[in-house]
DNA sequence: TATTGTTATACTCTATAACTATA
DNA sequence: TATAGTTATAGAGTATAACAATA
């Protein structure tokens, strides 16, 4: 990881290498990560990944309006739309108006989308363990930690432009 | 992280919470350091990732055919085709047939693509340094090895389906 | 005037595969 | 028959913004 960050040549020739570069190495990561877990939720339940992260924050929350959900789910309010619009015509959510806000609509999943919720669940959560069986307890922790504290680098980079 | 498995609950109510689920954490961390990247090569530069990534391999390698850009960069050889297409048209890249195989182009950057390249690399690494002085060196060191293996497993999933 | 949510549009990316030229 | 690289095409995803309804 380009972590020793060792600048031993000048600007013509800066201690670059893209297999080393961390925010590459992170990107690689999570594609593959990605890849390894849609072939649940997306070859086997032809779910997207936008879908699949609705059903997963319903599964989670029993009842969310819209705009709840983008936040919980790191979505924003038009994939939360479209995703919330497919689910329904598939039958696996059902949207109710809010009677405190009258612009908001309450969704949740039905009886058909729970179901289906918790026939990925297992599997997603096999991908997962068998993951991170690669690593040792308190190796995990330091990577949640470290995960933590690397997003919130990343949004206050983003941020500041 | 999902890191404690603790499946408490039986089939119909997994211990599943998209939040702490390892998947779906590095998804969101890899889009928001891409996010604080691509401010300077896509903003600053007006190059895709793509494109970006086939300039930083050639910055780190000199000369490579297209066959070789895809495996290190981690693009496959379409991504590859464009992004150099493009390079070629902005006048960042040439290519070369290849004497030995005539099938092949040999691609490098031209001075005006090093000089881009130059110009970017202290950028990228200032972010990259700032995002990684949110953890100490052995943290680092934690980290890159964990990467490795987790991408190791990934593929492995991949593979199997 | 701001917020919730939908729709429109254009743009980019991706995936698959067909295609050429060489080997 | 296989490989290096390009091109074609269609589908998916993305970003911006306009929009309606409500607050």
């Amino acid at each position: 990881m380009g972590l020793t960050m060792t600048r031993a040549a000048a600007a013509s020739a800066p201690d670059f290498d893209l297999p080393r570069f961390f925010p590459y190495r992170v990107a690689v990561l999570a594609e593959r990560v990605s890849q390894a877990i849609s072939q649940v939720y997306l070859d086997r339940f032809d779910l997207s990944r936008a879908e699949w992260r609705v059903v997963a924050a319903l599964g989670c929350n029993e009842k969310m309006a819209a705009k709840d959900i983008g936040p919980y789910s790191a979505l924003d309010k038009m994939q939360v739309s479209r995703a919330v619009a497919r689910l329904e015509q598939e039958g696996l959510i059902r949207r109710v108006g809010d009677k405190a806000d009258g612009r908001a609509k309450i969704i949740s999943l039905t009886p058909a989308g729970r179901t289906l919720y918790q026939r990925i669940v297992p599997l997603t959560l096999a991908r997962e363990a068998y993951l991170l069986e690669a690593l040792e307890p308190n190796e995990r922790e330091i990577l949640s930690r470290a995960m933590d504290r690397l997003l919130a680098r990343a949004e206050s980079l983003i941020e500041r432009g």
